[in-house]
DNA sequence: TAAGATTTGTTCGTATGTATC
DNA sequence: GGATACATACGAACAAATCTT
């Protein structure tokens, strides 16, 4: 179960030219890395302060601080202040990893029809992987959830609200996932679907048989999830998917974001 | 089409408490990155030098420089020396993202099983979608991945290289993906995979049979890529995702990597 | 509460490296 | 080759945060 460490022969899948400079800071964060592969280190295990980097590698502060601020820009480490603080391991977060990813697609041009593909591939599946194995207390929460809004909106601004509320739901169906990379794709398009929903005015017009409809979804689907009803479950939010898909007018996007920052 | 600079509220699927405090160089990129996004700034386009930005933000030169450094390993910005240099806005390639996703997913315990979960999702599906849309040369391009390996491997070496191989030929096939989300989780999967079986051995030993099956589903996959036969293209990959998952016997995995590095 | 110790955070001045003209 | 315009790197000093006593 121990990592070996890896020799020089770096696995490209795409085999890529990369021999470029590599500046000081970007250097010394590589061997950070390696240092802490190495070491097998885990979440809080402290790195050497910063004197003895220094010392270590035999460059200035400023380096040293940049390699710190490379690391720490890709969620890999966190660093306090006062005696016993100093840098140390620490998990990427799902948000970082939300928002470092959603740089790369902020260049891209999704379509909503792209998102929603995946969506039909993928959260009806979720949910029948979830069927009869959620706990009692996330099932509260998802029927509170499912009851949170008891009457249809009456204004764009409620509207907007539910529909947020909405991808909440999913999103937490997403967190319950045995499948961590299935649960962070759906994470993700949640995300960007929300990002959407805010800066562009991306939902419909308040509508009451939608309303009635995404809350029956809701409960419905709370009801087959804890009953382990795999199959029901699964036709329920591919029946949603699709009704959200229709509801979206299918338009050009653009993922419209101040660079997601954390 | 316009993105209309977006005000304070910051919309979080997860309504994260986030409220620290931030250092100067990490508010400093926070506003840079702003500042790229409120003038729409694209791939080439030139930020303020060094200089300038130690004016505009009233901060020292170290801070700056760490400042870049965050956005640099992030992705968004390349930086120069020289006259005519300094920073620029950069695409974030595929590349850095999938190792920016890879450490997340570094700390995580994926199974094989998860992974190829999704990929009996979104495989077969990829490919149905390509059919009838793949232009000659691709079309060449994957002809000859498929003949690559005219015999059945003698060594485990060789059966290591047809598994890598192999897996060049899915990531090939999702960068032709029109969905470049659904392109990116294969491509992402594959990556992973290939670091595995690299690192372990998690290849089965040279098997003629095995070979022999695998070299058809690609040579076949290809042909009915290219007659645009949808249903069989989906079908031929249905069957080797399941026949490769049966290969790779079901075990728990680490994502051993040096922490992907670009 | 206050003082002191420890460790990161920030600044400034200077010098060096690098690419363009 | 030399001048110019940039980033890159160093070192010393001081500021701020936080823990301990």
């Amino acid at each position: 179960m121990k990592n070996n460490a890896a020799q020089s022969s770096e696995p490209k899948i795409t085999d890529a030219p990369r021999a470029q400079k590599r500046s000081r800071p970007v250097q010394v964060a590589d061997q950070i890395k390696h240092w802490v592969v190495e070491r097998d280190l885990r979440k809080g295990d402290k790195l050497p302060n910063e004197a003895a980097m220094i010392a270590q590698f035999g460059v200035s502060k400023g380096t040293v601080r940049e390699a710190m601020r490379i690391l720490e820009a890709q969620g890999l480490i966190v660093t306090k202040t006062g005696p016993g603080g100093g840098s140390a391991v620490g998990e990427v977060s799902k948000e970082r990893a939300i928002s470092l990813l959603g740089n790369y697609f902020y260049f891209k041009n999704l379509s909503l029809s792209d998102i929603y593909q995946l969506r039909k591939l993928l959260e009806p599946e979720l949910v029948a992987n979830l069927a009869g194995t959620l706990d009692e207390e996330t099932l509260t929460e998802l029927r509170s959830m499912a009851h949170q809004h008891p009457e249809p909106a009456k204004t764009p601004e409620e509207e907007k609200q539910q529909h947020i509320s909405s991808l909440v739901f999913h999103a937490r169906l997403a967190d319950a996932a045995e499948n961590e990379l299935m649960g962070f794709v759906i994470s993700f398009m949640a995300r960007i679907l929300s990002d959407l929903t805010v800066y562009h005015r991306l939902y419909a017009a308040p509508n009451k048989e939608l309303w009635e409809r995404g809350r029956r979804h809701q409960i419905d689907l709370v009801d087959a999830l804890e009953k382990g009803e795999r199959s029901r479950a699964r036709d329920i939010m591919m029946s949603h998917m699709e009704g959200a898909e229709r509801m979206m007018n299918v338009q050009e996007m653009r993922i419209t974001r101040q660079f997601m920052t954390e």
